[in-house]
DNA sequence: ATCAGTCTAGACCGCATAGTCTACAAAAAT
DNA sequence: ATTTTTGTAGACTATGCGGTCTAGACTGAT
């Protein structure tokens, strides 16, 4: 065998496990190259900068997250959609954790780099119509207070409810489904 | 007048004001002085390091902040103590976004000074204090499945409710105190 | 008047980190 | 075989930061 190549993706991998052991701050790009016994050359081969490194690195988790929300939305049960985080946070302790603990301005400080941009928008704004839609099956519209009706129930409850226990680096208990149930239920009623 | 006097409060409102305007993290030891056109040797006559700092300055704001709550959990009003969060936010926009928005470890990384360490932990007591108060209250007994409930429906909530507000810099809305209202008799039921 | 203690003043040091530069080795294209 | 491209290799640079150090000015006690 020749000599090594350093893929694309093994940066990625190693920012990851970096960043779900001691906090995206703690991914340098020194302590990246280490880990894979990678010189610093090959890292600035494949990447512009750290923030293109980290910014891929949260894209990748946002959209996986995303994926399941996006779902239960599709399939028209709300309360699957906020019951979603608890679940994921489950089956996905380190990617709930850099996720929900940490925002997005803790893996890229300042402007990201202009692809990348273009992939947050689209996230959010695919995140945003969910939103509206959630709204006008439960709300009937989704004016204003509708939206900040179903933010609260479909993202902010959840996300709180969820976050000391990854703090601790517990899985989150079985309470917390029924605490989010419960409050969803008060909010957009029983249908 | 003789030379200028840098008090240890001067050096405390001017990491407050750096940090409200740009993140607990803009604050450098050079920039505070900066502001107040101190040295850095009248910084570190008056402060051991910038952890201690930056430590007073979280530990005078969660003070003040506790300070409201815990009156509300003293007069027995439970709902008073979950709307404290928007309230407080509105008469004090900077300190709830430092605090709300921002972790403790992004204002002292690691270990804490040893005095303030002390003030901390005395902090959280108090405040885990009247969860169990409240608790008590509410559902007739503090153990682990009542206390999560009121920290959901004291801290957790509330603060959830209002933290996309002080993100886009705006004051909190009525509907916040409507849905923590909503959600707290959905909770601890009417009485 | 003198001395000790307090505080300003800012140059300086050490360290971590993002990013660059040049050299070179292997593979691919011609 | 020769050249070009691709990627490894890691020393080096620049910058920003926390913290130290020494010089000296002012103040209050004696």
């Amino acid at each position: 065998m020749g000599r090594p190549i350093f893929e694309h993706a093994s940066f990625l991998e190693a920012a990851h496990a970096l960043a779900a052991e001691h906090g995206p701050g703690a991914v340098t790009v020194d302590s990246v190259a280490q880990r894979l016994k990678a010189p610093k050359g090959s890292f600035y081969h494949r990447f512009r900068s750290r923030d293109e490194l980290l910014g891929q690195v949260w894209l990748n988790m946002v959209l996986a997250y995303q994926e399941g929300f996006v779902a239960a939305i599709d399939a028209g049960d709300g309360l699957a959609a906020a019951l979603h985080t608890p679940r994921w946070a489950r089956s996905h302790p380190d990617d709930a954790r850099l996720l929900l603990l940490y925002s997005r301005h803790d893996f890229v400080h300042g402007d990201w780099p202009a692809d990348l941009k273009r992939g947050v928008r689209d996230q959010a704004e695919r995140f945003e119509e969910c939103l509206a839609r959630f709204a006008r099956t439960a709300f009937g519209r989704a004016g204003s207070p509708q939206l900040r009706r179903a933010t609260f129930v479909l993202a902010e409850v959840p996300i709180a409810a969820v976050k000391g226990h990854l703090e601790r680096r517990e899985t989150p208990p079985p309470i917390v489904d029924d605490l989010i149930t419960e409050t969803y239920h008060a909010i957009v009623g029983r249908r």
